[in-house]
This record gives C-alpha cells, sequence and structure tokens, in this order.
RNA sequence: GCCCGGGUGGCGGAAUGGUAGACGCAGCGGACUUAAAAUCCGUUGGCUGAAAGGCCGUGCGGGUUCAAGUCCCGCCCUGGGCACCA
C-alpha cells in the first residue's frame, strides 16, 4: 500500500465504484430511523461550482454519511431551481434555449459535484423546468386560488426597467432590484399576489417550533413587522376650527355628509397630544375634499402628489432628506378631546401601511417633531417621566412616564392609559385594538418567458378561470424570441398559439400570460424528493410524511425573508389542506459562512469615472501584478466569475486532492463563519491525510482483523489501554461534533488522535494487546475519517484486507468508561490563579486532594505568612486554596 | 435609529464558570539531500530573567464569584439585516 496520500491514483476509482455500486440510492427499509438531510436547490449557473459551493456541500455530506452509517434511511437529494430571472437573463446573453442551457450547466454541477465525492441520489434529481415538475408547481397554484389565497389585482408594482419585470417586495433592496441593483420604478399593472399575508400571524408563531438560528428569525419577524395598536376613525370638522386658524368657510357648501378617515397607531395612550393629521400622497380622501379647495391649493397639491410620484423609493427613503408637505386646507376633530386639527399631505407617510393615514404627535414621535417644527405646528407634551427630577426633551419617546395634559387620563400611567382608552375606542365605536403587519402579500408575476405559466385562462367577459387539472401542464412553449418586451407584459403574449385558447364553456378566451416567479418553483421541491417520480400525484402523502420535514437544511443566510419565508407558507397552506401533516418544512436550518477570495482593485486615473467603486477599479491579476504595489488595493470579496478570483473544485482536486479539499473546508474555519480563502492552506489537510496513510502502512504488520472478539477480555498492557482510550475518545469527539456542526473540531480530533497513537507505538514492536487495540484504533479512524474523506477512507479499508465500502459500515460506537483517565492532572490555584498541577488517581477525594495540594513544593511560596481561609476543590478538576 | 452576529498570538481558530491559546497555517531552528522541493523532528502570546522562574495578557471600563474569554451593567469597534412601518 501507498503510505502518503496519492488521490490520483485512487480518488477517481472509488467515485466510478461507488457509482456502479448505486451506493447513494435512498434506502426506506422499515425499522430505520430516517433522515433528511438537505442543501439549498442551487441555480445552475455556466461558471460552474467554486470551493465556496463547497462549504455548503460538504458539511451536509459529512453528516448524511454520518447518520447513514449510524443507521438512518437518509434522503440527501439534489436538484436544480432552474425557472427565473438569472438563467433567463444568462440565455439571452448568450443566445441559448434555456432549456437546453440549463441541462447543460447542470450536467457541469453534477460532474463537479461528485467530483468531490458528494453522497446525493441522483436518482431523484430533478431541475423545476421539467414539465412533470411545473405540472404540480401549477397544480399548487390552483390549490391556493381555491382557497382563495391567489388573486390577481391592479396594483402599483415594483418594477425592474433593466429585468423588464414586476418584483415582489423580499426582491428589492433599499430600493434596488436584489438582482441587477437598479433603482425600480412603480408601475401599476394587474398582477398575480399570493395571500401569505393571512398567514402573518402563524408565520410568527412557528417560528418557536424550529431549530434555526436566531439571526434568522429575528430577520423573518421583523419582515412580517407585528405591531399591536389601535385604528380609530376621524372625521372631517364641518364647522370652522379653533378660532386661532384662518379657514374659508365658503368651501363648506359643498359637503354632502361627513367624512371620515382611519388612523392606525400604536401609541393610542398619546392622542390627546395629536395636533394634525398627515395623510398618504396617494390618499383617496385627498381626492374627496378635493371640491373644498380653491384653485390654488388645489394646484399645489396636484404638484406635490406628482412630485412623490415621481421620487424614486430610493430617494423618498433617503433618510437625511428634509420633511416636505402640504396642507389640504381641511380639519378633522380629535375624537378625544374635540379639537380639530389640520390635515396634511406628506410622503412620510405611506399608503401601503396601516391606513395611510396617521395622528400625528410630535410632542412624542420624531418624525412628527421634524415635521411639526418645520411647518409650525402645535407640540404638545403628555407624557412626562415617571421621576419627576429627569428632564426630558421634547419629542420623548418614552414607553414609561405619567400622562399630562389629557384631561381625565392625567395621572395614569402610560400603559393603563392605553387600557382605558383601547376600552373606550371600542364602547364609543369610534375604533377597536388592532394589530398592523408590515408583511405584504406576495407578488408572483414576472413579466418573463423562462418560468413556471400560471394556469388561468382569461374569458371573454373577463372572468378568470383555472385550467382543468387534468389539462396541466400548461406547457411553456418552445418560442424563438422570449426577450422581455418591456411593456409590461410578458414576450408569451405575442405568441397567438399560446394566448388563443377555448374556456370551460368553449368560448374563446386567453391565457395568462405572466409567469411565476422562481420563488413559487422553489417553495415545495423538498417535497417532490420525498416522491420524485410519481406521475398521478405531486407526492404520496405516505412518502411525504415519511421524510418530512427536512431534519437539516443548509444554504446561505440570503434568502432568510425571501424562500425561506415562501416555503413555510406553502408548507402551511398545504398541512391546511391535509396533504402533509408538518405545518414546518424545515426543523433544523444551518447558514454556512461564505469563501471570501483576494481581488485586486486599482486606484482610478485621472478623468475616470466609469466602473469606480469604493475600492477602485476591479483589475484583472496580470494588471495587477504589473502596477506598482501604491496602486493597487487588495480587497476580499465573494468569489464570482466577474472579479475573476474563482477558484474551482477541479483545480483544488488537481492540485490537491478532494479528499484534502473537503477536510479543509471542514477544518479551516467554523462552519457559519466567513472564509478568506487560500490555496496554500489545504497543504495542512494534505499533510494529515499523508501522516494518516503512513500510520495505518505502520499498523499493517500488527492489524489483526478479529480484534473485536479478543479485546474486551485480553488483559491489556498499558499501552494498549491507551490506546484504546485515544481511539474512543476521537469516537466520542468526532460524532459529537459532527452532530452539532463543530466540523472543524471533528477534523482537528483525528489530527489530535494520530499524533497521540503514533507516540503510544512509538518504536515498540506491539505486544498481543496492543496489536489488538491498534487494530481497533486503525478502524475506527478509517471510519470516522470516512465522513470527511471518504475516497481515502475506502482506499485504507481496502488496503487493510476489508472488502466494500466504508459507507456501508456501521459508525463505530464509544464506551464512556474506557475514555476515563486512571490518572488525573488537577490544578492547584493559590487565591485563583495557577501555582502547580498535581497528579492524582481518578476520583481522588476532598482531603486526599487538598493535601497533596498543600504539600506541594511550588505552592506552599504563596501560603507562607497567610491563613487558609477556605479550599475549594472541584473533583478531578482543581483545588484552589484561598489565604490571606 | 432599530434588530441580529462578532472582537482571543503574525494568521484561521480551540476552550460544560475551573490549567487560555487545542488543532492547523505561516515563521524560525534542525535532520534527510550535491542542492532544492517534498517529508520528518523541534520551536513559536508579550515583557523580564543566565536559568529556575516571575509579571502581564481574550476590544475598553465597572461588577458578581474562591475562580470570568465565558455571567451581569455601561461603552467602543466591526460584519450583516431592516429602516420616515406611525
Amino acid at each position: 500500500m501507498p503510505d502518503r496520500y496519492e488521490p490520483s491514483t485512487f480518488e477517481s476509482k472509488w467515485q466510478q465504484r461507488w457509482k456502479e455500486a448505486d451506493l447513494f440510492l435512498t434506502r426506506e427499509e422499515p425499522g430505520r430511523k430516517k433522515f433528511y438531510g438537505m442543501d439549498f436547490f442551487p441555480y445552475p449557473s455556466g461558471s460552474g461550482l467554486s470551493v465556496g459551493h463547497c462549504k455548503n456541500y460538504v458539511p451536509t455530506d459529512v453528516i448524511c454519511r454520518m447518520k447513514f452509517m449510524q443507521g438512518c434511511n437518509v434522503l440527501h437529494p439534489m436538484g436544480f431551481d432552474a425557472f427565473g430571472l438569472p438563467a433567463e437573463n444568462e440565455a439571452i446573453k448568450t443566445k441559448s434555449d434555456p432549456a437546453e442551457m440549463i441541462e447543460r450547466y447542470a450536467a457541469n454541477y453534477r460532474r463537479q459535484m461528485e467530483l468531490i465525492g458528494i453522497s446525493y441520489d441522483w436518482s431523484r434529481s430533478f431541475a423545476s423546468c421539467d414539465p412533470t415538475y411545473y405540472k404540480w408547481t401549477q397544480w399548487i397554484f390552483e390549490l391556493l386560488y381555491k382557497r382563495g389565497l391567489a388573486y390577481r389585482k391592479l396594483a402599483e408594482v415594483n418594477w425592474c426597467p433593466k429585468d423588464k419585470t414586476a418584483l415582489a417586495n423580499e426582491e428589492v433592496v433599499g430600493g434596488l432590484c436584489e438582482r441587477c441593483g437598479t433603482v425600480v420604478e412603480k408601475r401599476s399593472i394587474p398582477q398575480w399576489f399570493f395571500k401569505i399575508t393571512d398567514y402573518a400571524q402563524r408565520l410568527i408563531d412557528d417560528l418557536e417550533a424550529v431549530d434555526w438560528p436566531e439571526g434568522i428569525k429575528a430577520q423573518q419577524r421583523n419582515w412580517i413587522g407585528r405591531s399591536a395598536g389601535a385604528q380609530f376613525s376621524m372625521s372631517l370638522a364641518t364647522s370652522t376650527p379653533n378660532s386661532s386658524q384662518p379657514y374659508d368657510l365658503a368651501s363648506e357648501s359643498n359637503v354632502e355628509r361627513p367624512l371620515k378617515f382611519d388612523v392606525f397607531t400604536t401609541r393610542i395612550d398619546t392622542i390627546f397630544g395629536m395636533t394634525f393629521c398627515v395623510l398618504a400622497p396617494e390618499h383617496p380622501l385627498i381626492g374627496q375634499i378635493e371640491s373644498r379647495m380653491d384653485e390654488e391649493r388645489r394646484q399645489a397639491i396636484r404638484l406635490y402628489r406628482d412630485q412623490a410620484k415621481l421620487l424614486s423609493d430610493v430617494a423618498r427613503l433617503a433618510t437625511d432628506r428634509d420633511k416636505t408637505g402640504v396642507f389640504t386646507g381641511s380639519f378633522a376633530t380629535n375624537p378625544a378631546n374635540g379639537k380639530n386639527i389640520p390635515i396634511w399631505i406628506a410622503d412620510y407617510v405611506m399608503l401601503g401601511y396601516g391606513t395611510g393615514a396617521i395622528m400625528a404627535v410630535p410632542g412624542h414621535d420624531a418624525r412628527d417633531f421634524e415635521f411639526a417644527q418645520k411647518f409650525g405646528l402645535e407640540i404638545i407634551q403628555v407624557i412626562s417621566p415617571e421621576n419627576p427630577a429627569s428632564n426630558c426633551t421634547l419629542p420623548f419617546d418614552a414607553k414609561d412616564g405619567v400622562m399630562i395634559n389629557s384631561g381625565e387620563y392625567d395621572g395614569l400611567s402610560v400603559s393603563d392609559c392605553q387600557k382605558k382608552l383601547l376600552d373606550w375606542l371600542e364602547r364609543t365605536s369610534i375604533g377597536a385594538a388592532k394589530v398592523q403587519y408590515k408583511l405584504r402579500d406576495w407578488l408572483i408575476s414576472r413579466q418573463r418567458y423562462w418560468g413556471c405559466p400560471i394556469p388561468i385562462i382569461h374569458s371573454a367577459e373577463g372572468e378568470t378561470q383555472l385550467v382543468a387539472e387534468s389539462d396541466l401542464p400548461v406547457y411553456l412553449p418552445s418560442i424563438e424570441h422570449y426577450e422581455p418586451s418591456g411593456d409590461g407584459s410578458s414576450p408569451l403574449a405575442y405568441n397567438p398559439e399560446f394566448v388563443n385558447v377555448t374556456d370551460r364553456e368553449g368560448k374563446l378566451g386567453r391565457r395568462e400570460t405572466d409567469t411565476m416567479g422562481g420563488f413559487a418553483c422553489s417553495s415545495w421541491y423538498f417535497l417532490r424528493f420525498c416522491d420524485p417520480h410519481n406521475e398521478d400525484q405531486a407526492w404520496s402523502p405516505d412518502k411525504a410524511n415519511y421524510w418530512m420535514p427536512v431534519d437539516c437544511y443548509v444554504g446561505g443566510a440570503e434568502h432568510a425573508v425571501m424562500h425561506l419565508l415562501y416555503a413555510r407558507f406553502w408548507t402551511k397552506v398545504l398541512y391546511d389542506e391535509e396533504l402533509i401533516t408538518v405545518s414546518e418544512p424545515f426543523q433544523k436550518l444551518e447558514n454556512q459562512g461564505q469563501v471570501l477570495a483576494l481581488t485586486p482593485y486599482r486606484t482610478a486615473r485621472p478623468g475616470e469615472t466609469l466602473d469606480v467603486g469604493e475600492e477602485g477599479i476591479l483589475t484583472s491579476f496580470e494588471e495587477a501584478g504589473a502596477l506598482p504595489t501604491s496602486e493597487v488595493a487588495w480587497k476580499w470579496t465573494r468569489m464570482s466569475k466577474s472579479k475573476g478570483n474563482v477558484v474551482t473544485p477541479d483545480e483544488a482536486k488537481e492540485a490537491y486532492g478532494a479528499d484534502a479539499l473537503r477536510l479543509h473546508l471542514l477544518f479551516v474555519a467554523p462552519f457559519e463563519a466567513d472564509v478568506l480563502w487560500k490555496n496554500e492552506e489545504m497543504q495542512g489537510t494534505v499533510r494529515f491525510l499523508h501522516r494518516v496513510f503512513k500510520f495505518v502502512e505502520n499498523a499493517l504488520p500488527y492489524f489483526d482483523p478479529d480484534w473485536r472478539g479478543p479485546i474486551d477480555f485480553e488483559e491489556l498492557s498499558e499501552p494498549a489501554k491507551e490506546m484504546r482510550r485515544a481511539t474512543h475518545k476521537l469516537i466520542k469527539k468526532a460524532t459529537e461534533d459532527i452532530e452539532r456542526f463543530a466540523f472543524n473540531t471533528y477534523v482537528s480530533a483525528m489530527m489530535i488522535f494520530l499524533k497521540t497513537a503514533q507516540d503510544i507505538l512509538g518504536i515498540r514492536i506491539p505486544d498481543r494487546s496492543l496489536a489488538l487495540a491498534l487494530s481497533e484504533a486503525v478502524e475506527s479512524l478509517i471510519l470516522v475519517l470516512s465522513a470527511g474523506a471518504p475516497h481515502s477512507a475506502d482506499e485504507l479499508w481496502s488496503s487493510i484486507g476489508n472488502e466494500g465500502f466504508t459507507y456501508l459500515m456501521p459508525w463505530p460506537d464509544y464506551q464512556e468508561k474506557l475514555i476515563e483517565e486512571d490518572l488525573i492532572t488537577m490544578a492547584v490555584q493559590v487565591n485563583g490563579k495557577l501555582r502547580d498541577t498535581i497528579s492524582l488517581p481518578k476520583g481522588a477525594d476532598n482531603a486526599t486532594a487538598e493535601l497533596a495540594a498543600l504539600e506541594s513544593s511550588k505552592v506552599s511560596p504563596y501560603l507562607e505568612g497567610k491563613a487558609v481561609r477556605k479550599i475549594i476543590f472541584v473533583p478531578d478538576k482543581l483545588v484552589n486554596i484561598v489565604a490571606n
């Protein structure tokens, strides 16, 4: 056997054998526990995989391999998120047929995944653009529609002018398109939505039940944005308001009935501090009160509304923006005290949240305060600090305090006042307690070709009908010109063969031509993996209920409020429909860190303005090498083809070997931490693997395949006991570390073991009992290694004369009693500072340990002239002598 | 502004309140080699000391405790998310 790690001689060989043996086919054997381990559904990009992707796939593979060896039926599938913008944009750029392109890219992904030995069951693979898959995406759409959770309405939506499609809220980041960074515009077009808002509360509540990173849960809670408060009705004043305010009585003659509008507030306690109201520029009330205005005011308001409409979200959201607004000339009555207050229009109030109108309390809200100051509006303080001595400045944003200037509520605490005012609102039917969510309905329409067709027919009468279930799937036709039109409809709209259909009554109708955004397709793929070849159903309930939920779901944190929220929503709907018995899809979620690579930027030359970022201008490695160092700045950025800093698994395997790459990815940093990638560092795990091969070769002459029986009965020599201790420690540590996603310490445990085992072996010729212990050590190491470095493990396994694959061997068990040391090293402290260590038999009692500690010659100088006050004894750990 | 993470040697990082720096990278010294690479062995927090040893050390300031990287309070820096959400 080779005494070093020579990956080129065996890695491909084992991959071939695994394939021939169908080793990773999912087993559904009765009597075994199940384990469903899955990675996020990847979009297969043309640049292929980088080692960054592998940082996701390798750890999942390790845990799945261990679970299988531990006796679980393991479902470890991989498929491709093929529909959607990235794929279509790439196809347009490369002038390819998207279907053909995706197939090619997916094949490359698969090749690379196999190159590093990931144990996927490829027989279950599919792409979301396969008609056998999207048929069922459409079927779920119909199910949502029937439950009233899919609807179409004319809405002001986020439109990306570059991608030429509407986007969901979740796909707009800071007013920019999440994909391409273009400033999004507003467009009013009829769109399909999923009513995710119906599930807002359950989506918050059920986060309790899942084992996810707290940060992701917090992001989802924030995104859903629950606020409990009150909504109440304000009436427009019909008479002259407070005498101090000038007002034109003549305009009142036009009013037929009292106009009302609702406001939402989380601080009903401050209602006496309301000194004006603000409407969003798009608020419908403005149209109703226009007739009351003189021409000048009407013009001013129109101008303001037009400006607000033109303002992009990015500009509107700029934090340092001055408050703007216009007075409507109308007044509303504060229901709490009957005072008439002016109604303003301002773009700091948004139509989409709450009622699009607010009660403004400048005394206790920073935004209202700023507005009141700018326009000279009244500011009233209604809460004083609990401690009267502490001075407060307005706006005083306090959740505790005592009410003042609030009529009969004066003297109450904030929370008591809130309760009483809520009672009052409900008693008088002016308003009621109300919970608001920031979450909006999920906009699903895309005016693009490459997506799942929406199975809807618009009849001549304008009625929407579902395509009959028996007619599914609605196939996405293969068309030559699929580039987005940009006119608000998808290119499918220009394909008469697709568009023109007959409706249920046999009359002419039009097919819906929008397609579903890619996130629809990825909202149920984990269910299809349970039963991927089912032609009659999306999944059989037996299979889905057997495998679900996903026990371990691994991917990047960037999907916190997109895919992960949508998939939870669909799962809940399917649960309500009793198609599955779980209401949460992913029991445990783990986010891997990113792999960053050094990327060169050069300083801009005079006159250069194009593509100049914060760091400078992206440059090539060649150019960077040629430039003077003062002009080049190296930054750590994500690996991407455009930056030219990608390290592929192909290169890494070629230079260092697949197992060395795998172990390095596990070892280089904690799973969830970002990694600054340096190729040379892979040398560390290469060396480790060399040593493993060397160790097994050294052990081979003494290897006894039948160690298992005798080892527990024969009298063991001291080195043999030590060897067993090291082995069982390794098994324990490795098992626990993999379970808790501490892959870096799993690898280091193997390194530590190897060193210890080498030391025990030393140069001595093993006696019979050490030979047995050594045999156990070798087999256990190989099996534990098998999860992280499966090629090497199988190679070593066969080199010690074993048949078959380590994957089919049971994961080794450890015996706690073999790990226990006979002699313990105890720390001796004086006043908490370490002064000596003493060696004592394990389990030494209080008195023995204290005596040994006090007798220590290193300790006594520190006790000189002091009285021992107290001795702390922690069994098998330390003795701390407290003296002064 | 709000909500989450994170600050430990030259670097990546270990450490159920109980011997800080495991393991690895890089460096240094040595062995092997005509030489280099590879490999192997040793060494490597700072200050101090001839040495034994001593002192200081986990972002900063306090606190709890026999004992704090770990728990509590108040800051600073940093990465990410949300953001005129009433």
